[in-house]
DNA sequence: AAAGAGCACAACCGCAGACCA
DNA sequence: TTGGTCTGCGGTTGTGCTCTT
């Protein structure tokens, strides 16, 4: 069937989003909630492709987002999962919760890619033969096929986490509830529900990413309050400005999990504008109106939706994590129970 | 100091599947 | 069942920054 261009590519902006684009965006979704993307270009003002207010609330603003310094952990955790699924990245990313698939993808094919990017063109990555070819095996060729999936999986898995068990991972297994609604979910899970140590570590992410935008808005509106010589603040942002925005949290950022924006150091001691404070207060979104009911379920339902295989695997990572049953077990669930609606 | 090369990353493009009337 | 719409995903591109010569 014909498609329709998501929108007309008369008056669409594209390039890179300005402090402007992101506080509408963000104002829009923290009444709303993320979904129904069509309708936001229309409600909002913003000259933008639908697909673009996604990518730019997914990527980039969506709180619980954590950019650059990717972890020894992390990285072996993305190259063992690239063996295994292939690139799949947004099967990758639900193993890293504050990583976006773009985030790893960008990663994978500017550090790693050249390290270990033959194993994924020679075809080993179990998980892409598996899926794209199990419709053509019969159902015990392919299930043999999938009890060789998963074997490699809890290889390539315990190898990724035989140095030590990610931060996240402890956490998200001590909350059962939340290992599989995403991480925004998880995050707001965690800061509601943590205590001690654990929940403020979960917090400061959190509100990391809050600050971020925070900090993003409040440096935007100082500098509306008072404009530069040089118009800075146009519809043309500068890249360079862009590119600061963008990677403030970048730099060092293992201490802010989400980044601190050193240049913005003036500005955290700002106290937003009452309006302004609201608009990075995503927790608003737990008390929403009914009406809004739909907007967040769709919120937490599209962060993360792991596989049904990536559940398996995550169960048993949890698992293993609170010293369970280990890793034989996965082997020995039943195929025809849990694992044959796979695909 | 300047120019070119390479790197990093945000954003765009197009396809595929889910959903709905 | 069919066709239109919306969303998710992976590949690719564009551009600014950093490094090297």
């Amino acid at each position: 069937m014909g498609r329709s261009p998501c929108c007309d590519k008369i008056g669409v902006k594209k390039g890179p989003w300005t402090p402007e684009e992101d506080i509408i965006l963000v104002t829009y979704i923290q009444q709303h909630g993320p979904g129904n993307w069509r309708a936001v270009p229309a409600h909002t003002g913003l000259r933008r492709c639908s697909k673009s207010c996604r990518l730019r609330w997914t990527n980039y603003l969506r709180p619980g987002i954590r950019r650059g310094n990717f972890s020894d952990k992390e990285e072996k955790l993305i190259i063992h999962l690239q063996a295994l699924l292939g690139n799949r990245w947004a099967a990758i990313a639900s193993y890293l919760p504050e990583r976006t698939d773009n985030d790893i993808k960008n990663y994978w094919n500017t550090h790693l890619k050249k390290k270990f990017g033959k194993v994924g063109e020679d075809g080993v990555g179990a998980g892409a033969v598996s899926s794209d070819s199990h419709q053509s095996m019969s159902k015990g060729q392919w299930e043999r096929r999938l009890q060789t999936d998963i074997h490699m999986a809890k290889q390539a898995l315990r190898e990724a986490l035989s140095m030590e068990t990610p931060a996240f991972m402890t956490e998200v297994g001590k909350q059962p509830s939340s290992s599989h609604s995403g991480e925004f979910n998880s995050v707001l899970t965690r800061s509601q529900t943590m205590s001690s140590s654990s929940a403020a570590a979960a917090a400061a992410t959190y509100a990391s990413s809050a600050e971020n935008i925070s900090r993003l808005l409040q440096g935007w509106m100082r500098n509306t309050e008072t404009p530069a010589p040089s118009g800075r603040v146009s519809t043309t942002r500068s890249s360079s400005e862009s590119t600061q925005l963008s990677s403030n949290n970048t730099p060092g950022d293992s201490a802010c999990s989400g980044g601190a924006a050193p240049t913005t150091t003036a500005a955290n001691d700002r106290v937003a504008p009452g309006g302004l404070h609201s608009v990075v207060r995503f927790e608003s979104f737990s008390s929403a109106p009914p009406t809004e009911e739909n907007s967040r379920r769709r919120l937490f339902q599209e962060e993360t939706k792991p596989t049904p295989l990536s559940l398996l695997l995550e169960t048993w990572l949890l698992d293993a994590e609170e010293g369970g049953p280990g890793p034989e077990a996965l082997l020995g669930m039943s195929l025809d129970n849990n694992t044959v609606e796979l695909f």
